[in-house]
DNA sequence: ATCTATTCGTTAATATATTAGACAGTCTGC
DNA sequence: GCAGACTGTCTAATATATTAACGAATAGAT
């Protein structure tokens, strides 16, 4: 039975113009000793002085358990620090290191050079368009969108 | 030293745009017994009735060794087969069993309902537009997308 | 036919994703 | 001051992602 869907798979669509872009600039990060989600904290930090770790996650899109070991191993790599709040024993500061502004400080130009490279290939117009449309879906203050009902129990054993 | 770059993240943008769409659809995935994955690749063979692999991986944008487990986990689960073809025997067939069918036929038809409910929240022009840009990113037949150069040698030991 | 290069799927090793739950620290109401 | 609810982070278990490399099968050239 190839009944096709009304609607194609949008997620699936993200994820494959996300590959059509992000492989542009894996090369770099990799060149760098950085995996992509060590990039994602790394430059995220370093706009904002010092993050949280629940910050981090919301922001990198990268869950609590995953940003554990992530972090551990960005601490023995020497990029990042944690330190526990006084006021608050059970919060964490993360914050660079030199070592890993420096990082920032030699990547961060490559990425944004990258960047231009591709708004040439793409046009402008594409590119803005993309920004546009991402943040209409994020930021978008809407009505919370309700369930479709799930039926009884058809799950697989 | 906080420095922005030129450029704000776009595949960051990208994954929490994605998320902002999945998490409405997850909850019923779940529900089935199935992870994110598996119903890509049940969804995509259910529209193609038969796929080789490295089809699959392109689609869904799985990596040849993810898949590997993936299509082991599903046969243990009785969802799809493996056959191996005789006139190539590198190669191989994947199909949908009954059940697989059976699962399709009855999340399929949520999953659209899951997308009407969430068109009529952000608007059908949005929706629209996204399937619009990202077709855009996808298909694009452009020139091919130089590479920065890279500098020596700056990896982390 | 034979040697070589290529293709396809896989294994291995490590990093990350996902769900559930543990755990200590903090807050709230009483 | 204390029990219970809550918050922020972490552990554990399993699934998937990523890179490198292997091995069998095929295609191509000689």
């Amino acid at each position: 039975m190839n009944t096709k869907l009304a609607y194609r798979n949008l997620p699936q669509l993200f994820l494959r113009a996300r590959e059509e872009l992000l492989r542009h600039f894996r090369p770099l990060i990799t060149h760098f000793g950085l995996t992509e989600q060590q990039w994602r904290i790394l430059r995220t930090i370093s706009e904002m002085e010092q993050l949280e770790p629940r910050e981090i996650c919301e922001i990198c899109q990268i869950l609590s358990p995953s940003l554990t070991g992530v972090l551990s191993r960005m601490e023995d790599m020497d990029l990042v620090t944690r330190t526990r709040m006084v006021e608050d024993q059970r919060r964490v500061i993360v914050r660079l290191t030199p070592k890993a502004e420096q990082l920032v400080a030699e990547l961060g130009p490559l990425i944004v050079e990258q960047y231009k490279i591709i708004e040439q290939a793409f046009g402008p117009e594409l590119i803005q368009e993309l920004y546009d449309v991402m943040d209409k879906v994020i930021q978008a203050e809407r009505a919370p969108i309700p369930q479709v009902k799930l039926p009884q129990r058809k799950s697989i054993k």
